[in-house]
DNA sequence: TAAATAAACGGAGGCGCCTCCGCTTTAGTG
DNA sequence: CACTAAAGCGGAGGCGCCTCCGTTTATTTA
């Protein structure tokens, strides 16, 4: 949840080390990141980079060393935010049934798309220009979910002839649906009924 | 060359007449267009608005308020020049043989080709946001040179047995080739050898 | 031609972007 | 500690975006 430079993480050929930062410079990106975040969430990804830097209690010239551009501090909220919510599936999971762990982490799913609609146009430029992004992130998210409803049905809580990419497709449901007010009601519905859904039937393996 | 407005050209319903500018403005949005259209090309889309309005000799508001956004007048600009490009096979098909005519046309295509490339994620951004203008510009692309290749088979200076569609595709290759320095000649040299390839066999219908 | 009015002008002002570089702080070193 | 080099800071400054509204101008009417 802390990670310090985003950095090359597991994936590529780790060629130049990271370098640790300095400590005070960690803790102004730390504190850029967490601000950006809520800004984000609340006006989009075209907050004012100068009223974020100002928050944090920085400089700009800091935000721009440490960001580039604003696609960077894009991204790296975005991909903190989909690391939070794959790491709650674990936390979920050793907390509770294997179903409700599976339901509440669909709820939390939920939550999370609907702080991201209408930033669709956006993310879709940060992933064409970047694409390895997006099948990191996308594929941490789905073996989370993965793991989830593995357990579930091991577990005989939801049947057992349903995988996790069948799950990933009931919900994309949520993504296209139109953005009236009441979709957040409408789209924990949805969870809800699906539920229903792997429940029944369940034990049978 | 000249339209007064871009506005509802022949497509739409007409509804609301375009309603005629007054003298000075109409004079002001061309010479903003004429500016903005090398402006464009000499330096992308990104080039200051507020530059194109001083050469213009006009208040950056004046500009606002004959294009709202930037991609108003990246939109009308980009228009005007396919116009030209489709009108200028009028003006070749009546003062040269049908071949040539094709094949200077195609050149000339090349030419403007140039003078796009690198604002390739621009103008997707454009059509995407408002495809219509796509569908109408490359329709009337199409058009002009499917004139000039009927033509020309008819005339038998080339074969009969290509259609407008297969010189298109032929052409594509143009958009796809690597940005080179050398990207010009190359593409005048492909145009040379699909004329040639046109060429033989021509007279056979 | 003169007055009336609708249309158009234009630039000041407020904001955000981003760069640049002189100043400050940290993390070593003796 | 004291000192120093390297790392980091931050904000002024220059530019561009866009809006707003008081002033100017073209056109219409008399």
């Amino acid at each position: 949840m802390d990670d310090q430079q985003t950095a090359t993480a597991q994936g590529a050929r780790e060629a130049t080390a990271p370098k640790p930062l300095r400590a005070d410079a960690q803790r102004n990106r730390d504190r850029l990141v967490e601000v950006a975040a809520t800004a984000f969430a609340e006006q989009g990804v075209d907050a004012s980079l100068e009223e974020i830097a100002r928050q944090a209690g920085v400089g700009i010239g800091t935000l721009y060393r440490h960001f580039p551009t604003r696609e960077h501090l894009v991204e790296v909220v975005y991909r903190r935010e989909v690391e939070a919510l794959c790491a709650a599936a674990d936390d979920l999971a050793s907390h509770h049934p294997a179903d409700m762990a599976l339901e509440q982490w669909m709820q939390r799913f939920v939550d999370y798309i609907a702080t991201k609609r209408g930033l669709a146009a956006s993310l879709r430029i940060l992933f064409n220009t970047n694409s390895a992004v997006f099948s990191d992130l996308s594929g941490r998210v789905s073996l989370a979910l993965r793991q989830l409803v593995e357990a579930a049905a091991a577990e005989g809580s939801i049947r057992g002839d349903v995988d996790a990419s069948d799950v990933l497709h009931a919900l994309g449901g949520i993504y296209s649906a139109p953005d009236t007010k009441d979709w957040r009601d409408r789209s924990r519905r949805l969870v809800k009924l699906l539920m229903d859904g792997l429940r029944f039937g369940a034990g049978k393996r």
